[in-house]
DNA sequence: TAGAGACTAGTCCAGTTTGACTACTTGGCC
DNA sequence: GGCCAAGTAGTCAAACTGGACTAGTCTCTA
C-alpha cells in the first residue's frame, strides 16, 4: 500500500520536518487511522524505508525530555516523488485509499496539474462504465446470477465517484482551494499542520 | 485481509474438495484477481494456514499426471468459520473486499439469515450518514477545505451503497437467488463450480 | 521428432503490515 | 511523596502478501 507512503511523505514535508511520534499524530488527528487503515508499525517502517530510498534524511535527537527521537526532512527528491505518487493517486482508479490520501495531499499539485489529473481520471471512470455496460448486457453465460448485481453496486459506485470527480474538476477551475501555485497556499503552512515543535 | 481466507474455503467448499491450483484458476475465472486482489501465493498460504487451523484437511495426492497435488476439504470447523465470515462481510461496512467476497458467497446463507444481515447493513450506513450530515453542519475549524469536500465523495458512495443494500434485501425477500435452504441451491453445484476432476 | 509454447501445480523468500509490547516522563491527587 | 493514568516515542516478532521462479506435461507443428 502505497498511500501510508504518501501520507507519511506529505506530512514530513507539510511540517518542515517531523518525527515517527509525531507523524503519527498528525494521521490520527486527521482521521487517516479509519479512512486509510494506517497502523504505527507501518509509520515508522514506511519512514525508515523512505530514508533508505533517499526520499528522507534522517537526523537522531538525544531526547531533551523523553526518549531519544528520530527527526525526519524530505529531500528534493522525496518531493518529486510524493509530487508523483499525488498525480497517480488521482488519475488511477481501482485504489481508494490512494485516492484519499492523495486528496489529503491535493494542495501539493499547481492547479493546471490537478486539473488534468481528475479529468483524466474522469475520462477512465468513463471508459469503465462503457465497460462495465457492455459486460452486463451480454452476460457470460455461467457468471452466477448473484455476481452479476453485484456488479450493479460496482457502477452505482463508478456513476457516484464520476460525478464528484467532474465536480472537483470544475471546482478546481473555478479557482477553489489554494493550490502550490496560489499566494496563500500550503507554503503558509496552516496552524493545525504547523509542527508542534 | 480475510477476504481471501473467505474466497478459498468457499471455492473449497463449493468444490467438495479442491487443491491449490483448481482454487486459483476458479477465482480467476470469477474475475477476483481484479475486484479483491488476490495472487497466488495468497491462495497457496491461506489454505495452508485454514489447514493448520484446523478449517481444512489436507490429503497429498500422488500426480497420476503432472506434479503432486494436495487436495483440501472443508472440516466442520471450516464451515462455521466461513459462514460467519459471510455473515461479517455483509453487516459490516468499511471493508469493500469483504463485501465483495461474500456477496460471491451469499448463497452460503439461508434466506432469512441473509436478509438479517443485510438489513444489518442498512442500518449501519444509516446511521453513518447521520453522522456524517452532522460532521458536515458542524465542521471541524481546522480541517482543510479540500478534506471536508472528500466527504463529499464518502457520503455519496454511502448513499450508493445504502440503495443497493435495500435493493439487494428487497430482491432476497422476494426470493431471489438460490439460497442455502432452497431446493436448487448450490448443495446442486452448478457446472461450473463442479470440481474438473 | 525435436523444440517451442502453453498449461498445470506449486515453492520461495523478500518485503510489508500488524498490533502488542517496552520504556520513559509528566501531572494529578490522596 | 508515592502511585496511577495518560501521554510520548518507538521496537519487535509473527503473520501475511506479492510475484518471480521452478519444474513437470501436453500439444502442435515445421
Amino acid at each position: 500500500m502505497s498511500a501510508t507512503k504518501l501520507l507519511v511523505l506529505g506530512i514530513v514535508h507539510l511540517s518542515g520536518g517531523a518525527h515517527g511520534y509525531q507523524v503519527r499524530s498528525e494521521l490520527q488527528s486527521w482521521g487517516a487511522e479509519s479512512w486509510a487503515k494506517i497502523k504505527p508499525g507501518s509509520i515508522y517502517h514506511a519512514l525508515k524505508k523512505a530514508a533508505a530510498d533517499g526520499l528522507l534524511t534522517e537526523h537522531a535527537e538525544p531526547g531533551n525530555s523523553g526518549p531519544e527521537r528520530v527527526l525526519y526532512r524530505a529531500t528534493a527528491r522525496g518531493r518529486d516523488e510524493m509530487v508523483e505518487l499525488v498525480r497517480d493517486g488521482l488519475r488511477r482508479t481501482h485504489d481508494p485509499d490512494m485516492l484519499n490520501a492523495s486528496i489529503a495531499m491535493l494542495p501539493m499539485l499547481t492547479r493546471t496539474d490537478a486539473i488534468a489529473q481528475v479529468n483524466e481520471r474522469v475520462a477512465r471512470l468513463e471508459a469503465e462504465l462503457v465497460v462495465q455496460a457492455e459486460w452486463r448486457e451480454h452476460p457470460n453465460r455461467d457468471t452466477p446470477e448473484h455476481v452479476r448485481d453485484q456488479a450493479e453496486l460496482w457502477a452505482g459506485q463508478a456513476r457516484t465517484e464520476l460525478e464528484w470527480a467532474k465536480s472537483l474538476s470544475k471546482r478546481l477551475s473555478e479557482g477553489a482551494y489554494a493550490m502550490a501555485d496560489d499566494p496563500g497556499s500550503w507554503r503558509t503552512v496552516p496552524d493545525h499542520l504547523k509542527m508542534r515543535a
